[in-house]
This record gives structure tokens, sequence and C-alpha cells, in this order.
DNA sequence: CCTAACCTTTAAGCAAGGTTGAAGGTCAAG
DNA sequence: CTTGACCTTCAACCTTGCTTAAAGGTTAGG
């Protein structure tokens, strides 16, 4: 398979494929002419390092995880790697549940305002609220 | 408040505050000398500002949903843009949620490698797991 | 008055993750 | 044997989200 195949099927440009070589991410095999020659292989690897991307991996952990050789992943780092990647999505989730939740009572709260209270008193009284929407941090180790 | 200040209070360097300034997120006025001064209200702003990054928003995204003067919102405004914001909150949760089930899901299967199978056997099977981990994808938009 | 610690602007730099373009080699079809 | 669709490399450029540097104005304290 040429890299225009392979781009065309796994929905890369043949750019960006080229680039994960340059990274080393991927490594690959020429023909004499100097084309590059993928195997089947080379769309999993492909998809492994779109996935890992989506996960919220970046290309040098990518790289870090993923010897050239597929079948030479290292089973302990890569389970290392993806049980800190769901610490780091519970803690973001945890921050987003707040965020919402103080989000959801500053709404009720803007509805609730007291009859007497003019709309300017009570945008102060919710921008004052809304300083204490101030979630988690620790997200960027 | 100086800028200095603000920094200090916000963790934020003030060459980002003034950065978030260049971007359109917040305003600020001059005193006589050409000073920033700051109001409490820009904590506030900057709380809001971090907070979405956290969740995944692009600066371009959050100055769409934030007006520079945080007091110019009006009511309805303010109940809408929080409303889209809580919105935008859960579908993101959904993602997320989505992402760390896929990936424990795939460490529970690298943990239960059948007793007969070799290393090399289970890393395929594995990865051929991993290629269906995708979510996220259309955060961005 | 001097100095240190503030503040200002503008411009350049950096890292990540690519894309684009120029200049050219290769190959199958007509 | 020419045309067009492939492929190659390499260097330059782009966007985000900042930081750092240069050159200088302002202010509080001794």
């Amino acid at each position: 398979m040429q890299i225009g195949e392979l781009a065309t099927r796994s929905g890369l440009r043949a750019s960006r494929i080229r680039f994960y070589e340059a990274q080393g991410l991927i490594s690959v095999t020429r023909r004499a002419n100097g084309y590059r020659a993928y195997s089947a292989e080379a769309l999993v690897a492909l998809n492994i390092i779109t996935s890992a991307q989506d996960a919220g991996f970046t290309l040098g952990e990518i790289r870090r995880l993923m010897p050239g050789d597929l079948s030479g992943w290292r089973e302990g780092e890569l389970v290392g790697a993806l049980r800190k990647r769901v610490d780091d999505i519970r803690a973001i989730e945890r921050r987003l549940a707040q965020t919402r939740l103080q989000i959801e009572a500053l709404i009720a709260d803007i509805g609730d305002r007291p009859d007497g209270m003019t709309c300017e008193a009570n945008t102060d009284r919710v921008l004052k609220q809304f300083k204490s929407v101030r979630p988690i941090e620790a997200l960027d180790e």
C-alpha cells in the first residue's frame, strides 16, 4: 500500500502520516523507487495514534508508549498510562460537575430576585455568587 | 487592584492577563498614569476563563460566550449564556464519560489475557480493541 | 535624590501539531 | 514520448496560547 491509499483508508492526509513518521511514531519500509510501502498494520498504528490523541495524549507521550514495532508494546507501561488518563478524566469530570452545579444554582438564584430589588443590584448580587464558582484546579500536574 | 495583585490572586502571570485582554476576553480601565485598574470582577472573569479552558474550550469559543464587560451582561443574556454553558458542559461530560469507560474497558481487557495466549497474540487482540476507542472529536466547532 | 519594585508597549520566540509549496523523480496509459 | 497522477525531500509557514526581552515610565521608601 502506498501513502496515498493509506491516507484515503485512514482519513488522514499524507502530510500528516509523513509527519508522524518524522516524529518517530511509525516506521515504514521503502520500495526500490523510494516510495513508502505500508502494510495493514500501519492502519492499526494510525488508529492507535489518533485514538490516543483523542484521549488526550500528546504525540510525545504516544511515542514513549509505542515502540516502532507495534507488537513490542510494553503492557505494563500501557496500562499505567491508561490508568493515569482515567484519573485525569475523572478529575476533569469532577470539576465540570462542580462548575455545572454552581452555574445551575446561579441560574436558579437569578430567577429568585427579591421583588423590590433593581435589576442592577441583582446583577451585582449574582456576580458576587459567580465569584465562588471556582473549581478544583490541578489539571496541569 | 493593579495587574500584579490580580496576577497573585488569580495565580496567573501578568503576561497572561494582558494576553487575554489583547484577545478581547477581558476589558479593563486605566488610571491616570496608564496602569490597569482591576475590580474584583476581573478575578471572576479570569476564573471563568481558566475553568472554560480546562473544560476544553478554546479562547475563541470563550470570547464568544463571554462579553468583555461582565457587568454589561443584562440578565436575559446572562441567563441565556449560562444555560448554554450548562448544555456545553453536559455535552463534554457525556463525551468524557464515554472516553473513560472505553479506556477502563480496555484496561480490564488487557488484564484478562486468556491463559494459553501468548503475549503477542494478546497485544494484537488489545490493539483491535484500541481501535474502537475514539470519542471526544466534535469538541471543536 | 536614588533605588527598587512596580507598571507600560512592542516585538520576538517557543512548543505542539500540522499544512503548503517548490523542485523534482516515477509510472501507467494513450 | 508525453501527460497526469502518483511519489520524494526540504524548508517555510500557520494557529494556539502563551512567555520573554528590550526599552522605558511611575512610585514608594530611605
